[in-house]
DNA sequence: GGTTTCATCTAACATTCATTAAGCCAACTC
DNA sequence: GAGTTGGCTTAATGAATGTTAGATGAAACC
């Protein structure tokens, strides 16, 4: 009780929009004691390497996972994206040293909570442990579908199937709609998610707006063409489970 | 009491590697109830787009995620490899549905455990509980590492790193040693894995041959100079998080 | 107004990888 | 032993992507 306008609510309909929660379960999430932080664009939220004894949850803006590679510091692959409403480090919590770093992309904005309060959590609400169990397993399919997609797909699609999910995922948590929105995300950075070079990243966004797929104006993003935008990156949203069901 | 002679073994291994297990937690696995399985070279042992009630894990043999593409019916991709030990498809147990099927490499026995008896350990131990949380966020450290793989190796370095990943997974779990191994892979299966073309896997494996890096005849592996290949590959086996730790 | 900075964009050339086609070799069949 | 199959191997060509270099344009600073 208290905490009435709960700091948790983008992650509650996270959950919502794929089991449902009792009103215990509800209760616990929303008197979870939070800490909250800003970042600077491009500023280390969590480092590599380090056993944090907290995880954070995406309140507003990007946060990216971003992988130092060995014998060349400045160069990185950024492995995951996350926002408003995504648990972002949650994996922490029964790992023993995180092997990549969690970094702000553009402003970004997070609310920390203990592990002993997860703890907790999974000591006396195993429903509730499940769900967080999942938000975890639903980070590893996105995972995987980017590593079909890497495969699968040549740059303009592979691009046009990060922004369908991107897109798809923000909607989901009521982040978007009517196609539009906001992506502080430099066509360098891209590139570090894609596995491409800046320039062809380039080549890739021209495509797709000399296709008539996408207007992109500063980081305001319309997809003009979601039928084609989907058909070009043979985008099929299953992966990301958001199927209300009993778990 | 009762099946001393611990199906669960392997698995068992896999977590005592990273945690210890108390007595009750140990007895809780060893009773598991399990249904032994055997299947042929490339069979499906779970099918994508099911909501199976039963997870398996990994006896003998090899095992595939495999991702059917859409318009393309003869073509996939494989997003994860399990060796004996690996709980496969305990990721099923807090999804909505399958993304992937599951299927065989090479000659492969597995046990499959009711959703009901984990869902049972969710409830009464929390311990365990995160333990087999740990296995399914380790299969997705492992998906990160593929990505940053195919994102920042070449052909052959990539070959290179596959191969340091399954020996080193092999390794700890005590079904490998000495740099030698059986992999029974066909390069047109590697081709699925590193998103090359059957060919240029074949040049890759020649290129690995070339420099004295291994030996490949039939489906046994040497590693003849372990310290080259992990150069090459850039290997370091730290997300793999065989570190033991308080979970 | 000029300068700097930084992201985006473009062009020219180099490398990596896919595709097609075909040869090789061992295991198996008739 | 001839034929067949399946996996491995090689070569030649073209498409996709990387690299290097530099142009453009907007915002921030002085």
């Amino acid at each position: 009780m208290g905490n009435e306008l709960a700091i948790t609510e983008y992650f509650v309909r996270y959950l919502q929009r794929r089991d449902s929660l009792s009103t215990k379960d509800l209760e616990r999430l929303r008197t979870l004691k939070t800490e909250h932080a800003s970042y600077a664009p491009g500023e280390v939220i969590v480092p590599a390497g380090s056993s944090p004894d907290r995880s954070c949850m995406m309140l507003r803006g990007l946060s990216a996972r971003s992988h130092p590679l060995v014998g060349r510091p400045d160069d990185r692959v950024i492995t995951a994206l996350h926002v408003p409403g995504d648990f972002v480090d949650l994996h922490a919590l029964v790992m023993a040293k995180l092997d990549h770093s969690i970094i702000a992309v553009g402003p970004a904005e997070v609310e920390f909570v203990d592990h002993t309060e997860l703890t907790e959590i999974t000591e006396n609400f195993p429903h509730l442990t499940r769900l967080l169990w999942m938000a975890t397993v639903l980070d590893a399919a996105i995972h995987r579908q980017w590593l079909v997609a890497a495969a699968s797909l040549r740059s303009s699609a592979h691009l046009a199937h990060l922004l369908c999910e991107i897109y798809t995922r923000l909607n989901a948590v009521g982040a978007a709609s009517e196609h539009q929105f906001h992506l502080p995300l430099l066509q360098r950075e891209l590139a570090d998610i894609l596995g491409y070079s800046p320039i062809h990243v380039n080549r890739a966004v021209r495509d797709l707006r000399d296709r008539g797929l996408i207007r992109w104006l500063g980081a305001e993003i319309t997809i003009t063409d979601w039928k084609g935008l989907t058909l070009l990156a043979r985008f099929d949203p299953s992966y990301l489970d958001l199927e209300r069901s009993r778990r």
